[in-house]
DNA sequence: GACTGGCACTCGAATGAGCTGAGTGCCAAG
DNA sequence: CTTGGCACTCAGCTCATTCGAGTGCCAGTC
């Protein structure tokens, strides 16, 4: 009989979730029963809240009002209580198509923002593929006056980084096609960590009057292959979003808006890249800053089904719509996935 | 006589529009005579103040409050009242070494965004140098593999645009050569704009077997030149900025927010690139949006010093400080100009 | 004629008392 | 275990009151 009992509790849960999440006001038993079919008399719901209330999943604001769930009360309720909602055909044609629009890898990421911002209606940040992760798809050397080359790195999802060098006196262009030749060989296909390793190889295989220009063209692309400041690029948006967050700005809004300035702080929140399979949910204090203890995260990785390039995700207020939420971003990282593996 | 008592009452809407800007408070005769030294009464003060409030430049929130700046106020004390204030020679050394760290454009431009808002701690736009405007400096087509082609095009400012073409058969690596090289005599130097006359004359000049796959690279690369979108490229920060911006969030910080997101709407507040020693101002109701008439732009071209190449400014609240915020943002005009031509 | 001190007046904001009602906890009965 | 009943709590609303910053106007002074 304790298990029946259990069962019910967790009704009560859910219900109060969901109507909290509806409504944005504490809930009362009464209401509860109202609003949802629990099959049973409001005294007894108030026994099973106050149940709750010590065990720590839903809390007063004050004596005399409802109960709103607290951060473990949502955690239960996304782990066990809820099941990601998928969407409606309609919804995923329009996600497909709108992608589907891009000219290249930037115009993909700036979509992606966009199309999550829209579905979720919360901020949407996406982060850019990241080299670490990335192979070399091709490296190019162009000439642009005598003393200028321009680098061009293409990685495999499509990421271009380009660098000048000024050599310290003019190239010859047959020594540039011998260059461009050899990088793309010792480079394509490897991993942009493992690059480094092949990189060093090749100045040695050119004449000694050469390899002063080479070694600075290889300095150049290194520094290109471990970029810091590329490596955590990060395209936001929806920050208009923030603007139904309910009214208590100092504390919801502003620490939001501080953090989306702050891309380091962005990608501590996303976290790890997951697979797109795999959906990483923080919960209010469960995320890593203090401020941000009313806010919620829902990430994922993108890329590929085995491996993931990058991660994207949504921000929101801890009572946000979970199952939808979790739902849209779990597709929109699939479907860039799939934009990419094609591209 | 009437010449004195107009050069006062000026001095007094200057008091007035220095004080709200202050404290953000309507200011009354009295602390307006003890905090600016005036030399007279407030008696004085109040019978100018009636006088400036019938002339429209000021007004009252309630009957029983200080007067606060009309836009017209604002208007007078921008165009008149005030001198831009200069930056101290640490600031300028500041800008010049935080810009002169950039490796390509798109980190000027980043830089730029986050330079700005942290000066003049209001949200800064940059929209990135016009394709328009701009010149070919470098036009590469780089093989990847025989059946996909990478055009790059490099314009003068730095913009470096990429697109994919894929040719109905295998290319010849000779052709590819030779159509990079007379694609670069027939573009070098010349404004994208007049790109397209000259690029109408260089499939002719190929064999007619090669002519379909030089006229598909054309297209490409026209359609590249005149991207609507690429054109319209704009980045943005200082976001949280928002939140100084007093109480009235619906009113105030929602609106703002949201054109935030709607690039559009923000080369419309921008408008039309000036040389970088023109400020343009446009105060409350005087931009397009009366969504935005509690906003106010301080914008300017940057570029070259007789030509702009784009615009950069901020957006703030009326009530901002004109004299600092249009000293900085000019500034930062100038550098990013200077950073621009160097390289 | 311009400036000033004085004074009555206005009205938003702050303070506090009182009421209301949603919601609770507990208990005794089914 | 569930339920109806009941006393209790307290945030939020309303209303009245007070307070004071600031005004406009007028009569007097230089």
């Amino acid at each position: 009989m304790v298990r029946v009992l259990d069962e019910r509790k967790l009704d009560v849960l859910r219900a109060i979730v969901e109507d909290y999440v509806a409504t944005h006001e504490p809930v009362g038993s009464k209401t509860l029963v109202d609003r949802h079919n629990l099959g049973v008399s409001p005294a007894t719901v108030r026994n099973d809240m106050a149940a709750l209330e010590e065990e720590g999943y839903i809390t007063q604001p004050h004596t005399s009002a409802g109960r709103i769930p607290t951060d473990a009360g949502y955690r239960l309720f996304v782990d066990k209580l809820s099941t990601v909602k998928t969407l409606s055909p309609a919804e995923k044609k329009a996600i497909t198509s709108f992608l589907a629009g891009a000219v290249d890898l930037d115009d993909v990421v700036r979509r992606t923002v966009r199309l999550l911002a829209q579905i979720t209606r919360q901020v949407a940040i996406v982060q850019y593929p990241s080299l670490n992760r990335s192979h070399v798809r091709h490296v190019e050397v162009v000439t642009m006056t005598p003393r200028r080359l321009l680098l061009v790195l293409i990685t495999s999802a499509g990421r271009v980084e380009q660098r000048i060098v000024e050599p310290p006196h003019d190239v010859d262009e047959q020594l540039i096609a011998d260059l461009r030749s050899r990088l793309n060989t010792a480079l394509a296909g490897q991993r942009l960590t493992e690059a480094a390793t092949s990189l060093a190889a090749v100045p040695e295989t050119f004449a000694p009057a050469d390899r002063q220009l080479v070694a600075a063209i290889v300095t150049t692309l290194l520094e290109a292959f471990t970029d810091e400041v590329g490596e955590q690029r990060i395209a936001v948006g929806g920050a208009a979003n923030l603007t139904r967050y309910g009214d208590d700005f100092e504390r919801n809004v502003k620490p939001v808006l501080e953090a989306l300035e702050e891309h380091v702080i962005l990608l501590k929140l996303l976290g790890e890249a997951t697979n797109p399979q795999t959906l990483t949910v923080r919960i209010g204090h469960e995320n890593p800053y203090e401020e941000l203890a009313t806010t919620s995260v829902v990430a994922t990785g993108y890329g590929s089904k085995s491996e993931a390039l990058a991660t994207l995700g949504i921000v929101g207020p801890t009572h946000m719509d979970y199952p939808s939420t979790m739902g849209a971003v779990r597709a929109v990282a699939r479907y860039v996935s799939q934009i990419l593996a094609d591209s």
